[in-house]
RNA sequence: GGGCGAGUAGCUCAGUUGGUUAGAGCGCCUGCCUUACACGCAGGAUGUCGGGGGUUCGAGUCCCUCCUCGCCCA
């Protein structure tokens, strides 16, 4: 074995292994819900932009899913990870758009058929990278179920369910402002135009009244004055005294000269500004209801681009200077020209929100529009009550509330896209009879009148496919797929709160609309990572980390640790991308241990087969041997008790287990401690007199070293799937044992029943490593080299018998000579008492230092009273005992028992060593 | 403006329905290349648990209030 390890290679390797094994494709036929032996575990990967490249978002999204599926498949479920990619609409057509602008053209240049066709292309090409990069952190998805929206089956999905809605009369055309993005040139939803405080300016614009005697004005406040083009009136609150005279007459609109009304209106809020808005209803979503309300006109003042420009309606609004110039260019001009007729009358800072588009960060513009709706609230009728009700919960327990309340208050969901790359939507058009033909297949004439149709242009938003991507991966629409029998409703959804609205809440909704169940049962959001000056990691900022780049440094398993282990529930992650070494230190540095423990164990236990523990005989394990099991039995424990339950019991969640499960990073802490600090710091250490010896005892201590890694491994495989998987295939084996070709599916390890008797022997051996920290202290106090002997006594009233049998090990453990009983050493000596009371005197002579040694342990029974002082006046309170629970009041009484022992022994000390 | 959350060691975070002397990792200090491991071993230091008030026999934990920061939604 290679004194260090190399994950690079060993990586490659042992993948390559596990999927010619195909153990992680999950059978239909085993799940129980299709007559099978095995509970279906299944996690549907939230789907990457199909060309996106992975970062460490991915890197930790996917590793915890990576843990659970693991966990759940070693469980003895059957275990289902669903990976795919989507096409990524806006995205994947920036690309191409970029590539084309670098040759000069542009789609148009193309046509649509060709531009579709150059997408295509390049998306076979490069696309699904990022499920290769997957494959090099471990993920252990079926990747022979690997799904892409854009596929013909998830392209049925999408046509059914779209034409399933509109029938039951939840997808409608709609006209009205929507979000548009004019860089990407498409309609975006609200969650896609993201809004973000910003200091703008508050422009007040003076509008004559029309046929007023003294030139009165009414003056008006807007951050965005470029839209003044497009007023068609002023409102005003209909119980604003200032203005009631005013209302039915009519303004002069500056620039665009056109008269105006005077409207009242609810929405006005008289106290913002000076209580006078101006209505532009084709360029505000507020302005377009009350447009509606007032039946006022609709004037377009922008070309889809964001140039100024007479649209439908405007007739000669735009004045010729301002034709093509971009919105915010039309602004200052506008700003400048309004200042030399003297109709800007103020100008102030002003902080309001601004929304952008989430994909390229251009402002988006409210514009008017014909775009295809979802209505909402019927869908997320069930789905708020699947969460309010513990059907679905989602962890941390906070984001319910965030949960609940946006889907409260729902808005219909635009889904249209003036794109070329999606789902094209599966509407025609009959020019000749004006009919509209919704189907599921391509519709070629019109069916009324035999006249031509045309498919409607636009194509559908990328999370209307998406939203589905629990039950078509799994073959919906076909109600026969066994797949969905066997896999849905699915279990975890594991994703980042970002998306919580886009995509986690509409396959609640997608779920109960197409299959009348949840998706899933258990809604798990993760933190975001974020760098050291906690700046959220990307690529445009500089500040990412290439999680490739830290694989072929420190390997898979490091990176999955420090991963795991760093992340608190629903915390983010901070890691330092100027200093990977330090940021991945906790797992490269706990892989390097277990590779070293491995080394240790395979040199000295050796490669024969051990004896099963099963078989071994309680007299024949030592202290050591019986502790260390009882410390694997509660880690075992623990690692459940933070891991699990994976599943509710009947359908809904009890609410004392809720909230409980998935705390990855104590599952992470509890197994690292068992392995470092009892196995590796404690145990093996105890072995090393043992194995080497000849006789019985030495099959004793090679069985459960043996057994103990065995079991450490498995908890950890999970997390570190590579080098645990390495090490397990290396480890000897009872002969009997019945052994899985692979960790990968060797089974979790279950509790023993705790007997009583190991429960003394953990704190019988707690005493002997307390000792063992004693003598080590009083070492480092007096700067014993640790090279050199010592002599150590050990007197005890309580534990004698257990001192004078456990002497050889504290003895190597501390290399010092251990005497149970016998003389004090008197004055030359270093003191120590335990929590029993027994005392560890390590005789110095000369060495002491005798006031050096007074004052700790003056230092140490100060201490100790202080305590005891609390602790006493606790006890003396008859509150406290009369209304505390009879349990904590009997374990403070035991306590101060021991104390006043442990005092007794350390005063009398003082006094005989530095007279009282 | 509305809602939610966080503030615990230098840093990142645990801390279960209130109940031992508040923990871990990283960092820091001291001594060690002790034949598994210096990516390590042994020992050590470090906290008015954001401030104030309250409930309670008992508060990091529950309530009120203030301060600071963050997120979501208008």
């Amino acid at each position: 074995m290679s004194a260090q390890y190399e994950p690079g290679p060993t990586e490659r390797a042992i993948y390559e292994r596990w999927i010619e094994a195909g153990i992680f494709s999950a059978d239909e036929k085993r799940s129980r819900r299709n007559g099978g032996d095995r509970d279906p575990f299944v996690i549907v990967m939230p789907p990457p932009n199909v060309t996106a490249v992975l970062h460490m978002g991915h890197g930790l999204n996917n590793t915890v899913q990576d843990v659970i599926i693991r966990w759940r498949r070693m469980v003895g479920d059957e275990a289902l990870w669903v990976p795919g990619t989507d096409h990524a609409g806006i995205a994947t057509q920036n690309i191409i758009e970029k590539q084309l602008a670098a040759e000069g053209k542009t789609k148009f240049d193309l046509g649509r058929e060709a531009f579709v066709e150059r997408t295509v292309a390049f998306v076979e090409e490069t696309g699904g990278e990022i499920l290769r990069q997957l494959r090099a952190i471990g993920c252990s998805a079926d990747w022979n179920r690997t799904a892409y929206t854009l596929s013909p089956e998830l392209s049925q999905a999408v046509r059914e369910a779209f034409v399933q809605l509109h029938e039951r009369g939840l997808i409608y055309r709609g006209h009205r402002v929507i979000h548009w993005c004019p860089r990407c040139l498409t309609s975006l939803s609200d969650e896609e135009a993201q809004h973000s405080e910003e200091m703008g300016t508050l422009y007040h614009i003076a509008y004559p009244i029309v046929g007023a005697k003294d030139n009165a004005r009414l003056t008006v406040a807007t951050t965005r004055p470029e839209t003044m083009l497009g007023d068609v009136a002023v409102a005003v609150h209909p119980g604003d005294e200032r203005y009631q005279k005013l209302i039915g007459k009519s303004v002069m609109l500056p620039i665009a000269n056109v008269e105006i009304p005077i409207i009242a209106d609810e929405y006005v809020d008289p106290a913002f500004g000076t209580g006078v808005v101006k209505i532009t209803p084709a360029h505000d979503p507020n302005d377009f209801e009350v447009g509606v309300r007032h039946k006022l006109p609709m004037p377009v003042i922008m070309a889809p681009d964001g140039t100024m420009a007479n649209g439908t309606d405007a007739s000669s609004r735009v004045p010729p200077e301002l034709l093509g110039i971009d919105r915010f260019e039309a602004r200052e001009r506008m700003v400048r020209s309004l200042e030399k007729s003297r109709q800007l009358i103020k100008v102030e800072p002003h902080q309001h929100a601004v929304r952008h588009c989430y994909r390229c960060d251009t402002v988006v513009e409210p514009r008017l529009s014909d775009q295809w709706f979802v209505k909402m609230q019927p869908l997320a009728k069930p789905a708020l009550e699947a969460v309010r009700d513990g059907t679905i919960r989602i962890l941390p327990e906070r984001w319910e509330a965030v949960y609940i309340n946006w889907l409260e208050n729902i808005r219909d969901w635009n889904i249209s896209r003036q794109l070329w790359w999606g789902h094209r939507i599966p509407v025609w058009y009959c020019d000749k009879c004006n009919k509209q033909i919704v189907s599921r297949t391509d519709v070629a004439a019109c069916g009324k009148c035999g006249g031509a149709v045309r498919q409607d242009e636009d194509v559908l938003d990328t999370w209307f496919s998406s939203w589905l991507f629990p039950i078509s991966t799994l073959g919906w629409p076909d109600k026969s797929s066994a797949a969905l029998a066997a896999f849905y409703p699915t279990d975890d959804l594991i994703t980042a709160p970002e998306i919580l609205f886009f995509w986690v809440s509409r396959m609640v909704m997608a779920g109960y609309a197409f299959m009348d169940a949840p998706p899933f049962h258990t809604i798990y959001l993760h933190g975001t990572v974020r760098d050291a000056d906690h700046v959220k990691m990307s690529k445009s900022l500089g500040n990412g980390i290439d999680p490739l780049d830290v694989v072929s440094k420190y390997g898979a398993d490091a990176l999955r640790y420090t991963v795991t282990a760093g992340m608190g529930m629903g915390a983010d992650l901070m890691l330092d991308h100027r200093d990977l070494e330090r940021s991945f230190a906790p797992g490269r540095n706990f892989a390097t241990k277990l590779w070293n423990i491995g080394r240790f164990l395979l040199a000295n236990v050796g490669t024969s087969p051990v004896r099963s523990v099963d078989e071994l005989r309680d007299d024949e394990l030592t202290l050591p041997d019986r502790w260390i099991l009882g410390r694997l039995n509660a880690t075992i424990l623990e690692c459940d008790a933070a891991l699990g339950p994976a599943r509710p019991d009947r359908g809904k969640w009890r609410i004392e287990q809720r909230y409980s499960g998935l705390h990855l990073s104590e599952f992470a802490e509890a197994a690292r401690r068992f392995v470092w600090n009892d196995v590796a710091d404690w145990y093996l250490e105890t072995t090393k007199g043992r194995i080497g010896a000849s006789g019985g005892d030495s099959e004793v201590a090679r069985a459960v070293l043996t057994h103990v890694f065995d079991y450490a491994l498995r908890l950890l495989h999970p997390i570190m799937p590579f080098i645990t998987e390495t090490l397990w295939q290396r480890l000897p084996f009872p002969v009997a044992a019945d052994r899985s070709e692979f960790l990968a599916i060797a089974p979790w390890p279950l509790p023993h029943p705790r007997s009583t008797a190991e429960i003394e022997d953990m704190s019988r051996f707690d005493l002997v490593r307390e000792a063992v920290s004693a003598v080590r202290q009083i070492r480092s106090d007096y700067a014993i080299p640790p090279g050199k002997s010592m002599d150590v006594i050990v007197q005890s009233h309580a534990n004698g018998l257990l001192f004078t049998e456990q002497a050889p090990l504290i003895g190597r453990l501390t290399r010092s000579m251990v005497k149970v009983g016998g003389q004090s050493a008197g004055a030359g000596a270093a003191h120590s008492v335990l929590a029993d009371g027994s005392e560890v005197i390590v005789p110095l002579g000369g060495l002491v230092d005798l006031t050096k040694e007074c004052g700790k342990l003056r230092a140490e029974l100060k201490q100790l009273d202080v305590q005891l002082e609390s602790l006493s006046k606790r006890l003396r309170n008859v509150g406290f005992t009369s209304k505390a629970p009879a349990e904590v009041v009997e374990a403070e009484r035991k306590k101060e028992a021991e104390w006043i022992k442990r005092r007794g022994q350390l005063a009398e000390k003082v006094t005989a060593l530095c007279g009282g």
